[in-house]
DNA sequence: AGTTTGCGATACGGGTCCGTCTCGTATCGA
DNA sequence: TCGATACGAGACGGACCCGTATCGCAAACT
């Protein structure tokens, strides 16, 4: 007899913790403290350094003070929860804020330079680049998540450049945004010991790639 | 008894492979092949995209058809045999050919896109970034062995650079070796599907940030 | 009340791994 | 020939892990 009697027409199994639309779930609720413990245990454990093969289930659960049974009854597997921490990591976009075009690349560039000094996205940022290439669910969740939209705005940005005069238009678009954002990039995910805290770091090297880093006071430029 | 008969005399039990000047060693010899046969087996386990973490000492032994005891009569752990495939991976750096300075930039550029095309490399650049940060010594290695001397070859080029008035002397030269490498190491290494078969991908690139990606033609380089 | 579900804790089976050890065999120096 | 060392194969103990199941108890609904 599996009539569904008044509740549990919310989806096989797999409500998921963004599921109390769906109905009123008969017995006790799922207790939200025990939730957020769980995502903050394992943001704890990113910061502390740990690799992503050393996150295991009952580490988090351990270190959330909850039982794995309390993971196990929300997210079907360790993937799944690792999915959605990457999902919740760091949402807030720099929306535009209409300056110019050199001051968007510069609020840009700068808020990874400060995204680069947070461990937590630091963790996120190496994290996806090695184990994640062997964990096709974990990287596309990241890449969807994060990556996609931060390369969107870089392109958006460059575009009104060209449109605007203001970026030469010779180039490819891509081509542009990599020698953009490439530079704090490179220091803020690949060198560990290069120095963040320069508050003007993003402006000399969006300057520097706008003007060039060549001497010659007018030469290739006509190409 | 540990008197330490005939030979022996070669350092508590820690020879390594590269000791084969110190003692004839009485009885069998180790056998070369077995040793090729691991760095093979293991150097093929990159390539098929292999993880750091899944590369386990049993995985490797089984590839490269030789006993787990070979592996632990040669080094004594797992990682220091990692360590030493690390040492031993892509030494050959291009030499200096007396060209221009934008030449050397473009070879350089080059060199490290052909680099990021061969799946060895870039596993080695890949998980050198997450699981070594949990890893320190294995890290040191590749810094070490790979990271440093390419990072003096480009800072190098670029001091020559400067000092021929053909890069500007106003900026940091840690900043144009960012500016310059950037770029290509964000598509070698962090962006999976950018692509690298350009061969005139390592010139556009370095004629673009020679040059400035801004359009004005003689705007802010008086800075 | 009674029911249903969630909670923390913990035990369990099945798996992988590390590093050591033991086989029987092969290959060297003395 | 003989002792010493290497070899491939694999067993072994101990550790960790995953995902499930079972406790006794707590918190909600009917």
């Amino acid at each position: 007899m599996h009539t569904e009697p008044t509740v549990s027409a919310c989806g096989a199994d797999e409500d998921g913790p963004a599921a109390e639309l769906c109905a009123p779930r008969r017995g006790r609720p799922r207790s939200e403290a025990a939730e957020q413990a769980i995502f903050a245990a394992v943001e704890d454990l990113m910061e502390s350094g740990k690799s992503l093969s050393e996150l295991s289930v009952e580490r988090i659960a351990a270190a959330a003070g909850v039982g794995k049974a309390t993971i196990y009854r929300r997210w079907p597997n360790k993937e799944a929860l690792l999915v959605e921490v990457v999902a919740r990591l760091e949402s807030p976009l720099p929306e535009p804020s209409g300056g110019t075009v050199r001051e968007e690349l510069v609020r840009m560039v700068d808020y990874m330079r400060k995204r680069g000094l947070a461990k937590r996205s630091r963790w996120m940022l190496k994290s996806a680049l090695s184990q994640m290439n062997a964990w096709p669910e974990l990287r596309e969740a990241y890449q969807e998540q994060v990556v996609k939209p931060r390369r969107e705005l870089a392109r958006a940005i460059v575009r009104r450049g060209v449109d605007e005069g203001v970026l030469r238009s010779d180039l490819d678009v891509e081509l542009v945004c990599e020698i953009i954002i490439g530079p704090i990039l490179l220091r803020s995910v690949l060198w560990d010991e290069a120095p963040l805290d320069d508050p003007d770091l993003a402006e000399q090297m969006v300057d520097a790639v706008l003007n060039g880093v060549g001497a010659q006071p007018s030469g290739g430029r006509s190409r």
